[in-house]
DNA sequence: AATAAATTTTAGATTTGTCTAAATTTTATT
DNA sequence: AATAAAATTTAGACAAATCTAAAATTTATT
C-alpha cells in the first residue's frame, strides 16, 4: 500500500517521540508536527484504521509492527538522502534536513537501493545517526557525551547533538568531525570546561556546552 | 512563491501541449493529466487568478511570461533528475519516468544547483530533451527522424521518439545510444527499411519503424 | 472526595483537488 | 441557417487534512 506525505510524517513522529516514551501523547505529536491537538486525534484514528498504530482514547498511542517497519523505511530514506546531500552533494549539515524532509517522501525501491549502493552502503548518517538497512535494522554504536568521558583515553565522535549551523562553525574552527579521534586531558572546574588534544595535536580547550553536545565512543588502545 | 504538485503538473502539461498549438484545449489538458474536463476548468481558473496562465472561456489556455518560466523550472528539474537516474544511479531509460515526476517537484533551489554541478551542467536528458539551464535557455540541436535523411552522409542521434524499454532493448542489441554515429547506405522499397552503418562498423539493416523513431543531426564532415 | 486544571476528543467548518450530471457554448453537418 | 454533435463550463458533492470551539475525560490539587 501507498501513504500519504501526512500519514508518514505521523509515523515518522511517533517514532521518534516513542524513543522517549512507550505511549505518545496527542500534545506530543501535536508539538511535534506543528499541528493542533485535535488534527492528531483525526490522523490517528486513520492511522489505527489502517493497521500502522495500536491506540486507546485518552491514553495515547504507539505504532505496532506495521508502523515500525514503516517508519524505518522512511527514516533510512531521510538520512541517506542526507548522507547523499552533504556527501555527494556537498550540503553543509545545517542545510539538509528541509530537503531531506521532501526527499523521504518520494515512493520508489529502486531508487534508495541504487542510492545506497551509490553512496557505498553507509551505516551514519552525517549527524551520526544510524541508517537503518533494508530491512530495517539498525547498526549500534556508542553516543556518550564527551564531557562525562574518562581522561586520557582515546575516544572518537560518534554523533552530535544538534545540527545547528553554529555547531557546524564551532567544530569547522576545531577541525573535529564524525570520525575524529580525541583525547581528553583534563578538565577545569570553574567553567566545567575542558581540555583535549584532537588528532594528537596541541591541546585545546573546548567549553562545557560543547563538550557536552559532542557524542563519543571509547576507542580500545591495544 | 510555492506551489502545489496538482499546479505544477497542469503548468507542466500545458507547457508541453503548446508546443503543438499556441492555445491549449481543455479536453487535451484533461488527457494529458488523466483528469476530468470539469476539473481542469476548475483548475485553470486558479491558475489564471495566480497569474500563470492566459485563460479565455471555451477558448483555451496558454501560459504567460510568469507560468512559462515555471514550467521551464520544472523541466529543469525533472530532465535533470533523469540525467542523475541513469549515468550515476544506473536506471534503464525506461525507469526513470515515473520517479522522476516525483522528484521534480521537490523544492530547494540549491539542490537543483548543486545536482547540477555534480552531473557536469549537462544539456541533453537521457531521451535527448534539452535540459534548461538556470537561467530557463534551452540548447538548441537539430532533431530529424533518421529515415528522411540522404545516404552516405555521417549522422548523430540525438534524441528518441519514445521512452519505451522496448526501444531500449533495440538501441541496446545495436549498440545505438545517443551520441552515436552512423551513416545510411540504402533504403529498400519492400518495407521501408534502410540499411546502416553504425559507427563504421558493418552494415546492419533496421525497420522502417525504427528509422522514424530515431532522430539524428547531420554531422558536416569537412 | 470534590473540584480545578490539563488533556483529549467530538462536532462542525474550511480548503484543495477532484468527481458526476446538467447546462451552456462552440463547431460541424445537413 | 437550423440543428446535431462535440467541447466546455457550472453546480453541487465528496475525500483528505486541517482548523476552532465546545464537550468529555483524565490528572492534579485542595
Amino acid at each position: 500500500m501507498q501513504y500519504t506525505i501526512a500519514e508518514e510524517n505521523y509515523i515518522k513522529s511517533v517514532y521518534h517521540l516513542q524513543q522517549q516514551s512507550a505511549l505518545v501523547a496527542t500534545n506530543h505529536l501535536a508539538e511535534a508536527l506543528q499541528t493542533q491537538p485535535a488534527s492528531v486525534t483525526d490522523m490517528v484514528k486513520k492511522l489505527t484504521s489502517k493497521k500502522l498504530v495500536h491506540y486507546e482514547r485518552y491514553k495515547g498511542v504507539r505504532l505496532n509492527a506495521a508502523g515500525k517497519r514503516l517508519a524505518l523505511q522512511i527514516i533510512r530514506k531521510h538520512r541517506l538522502w542526507e548522507y547523499f546531500l552533504v556527501n555527494t552533494l556537498e550540503f553543509g549539515w545545517d542545510e539538509v534536513h528541509e530537503v531531506a524532509e521532501q526527499l523521504e517522501h518520494v515512493s520508489s525501491t529502486k531508487l534508495i537501493e541504487q542510492l545506497d549502493r551509490f553512496l557505498g552502503y553507509p551505516r551514519f548518517d552525517p549527524h551520526g545517526d544510524p541508517i537503518p538497512d533494508k530491512q530495517g535494522k539498525l547498526a549500534y554504536q556508542q553516543r556518550l557525551p564527551l564531557l562525562d568521558q574518562p581522561h586520557q583515553k582515546l575516544l572518537e565522535i560518534t554523533a552530535v547533538g544538534d545540527e545547528s549551523p553554529a555547531l557546524l562553525e564551532m567544530l569547522a574552527h576545531h577541525q573535529i568531525q564524525l570520525g575524529t579521534r580525541l583525547c581528553i586531558l583534563r578538565s577545569f572546574n570553574f567553567d566545567g570546561s575542558i581540555e583535549i588534544s584532537v588528532a594528537n595535536q596541541k591541546p585545546v580547550t573546548i567549553s562545557h556546552h560543547l563538550a557536552k553536545t559532542l557524542l563519543v565512543k571509547l576507542i580500545e588502545n591495544d
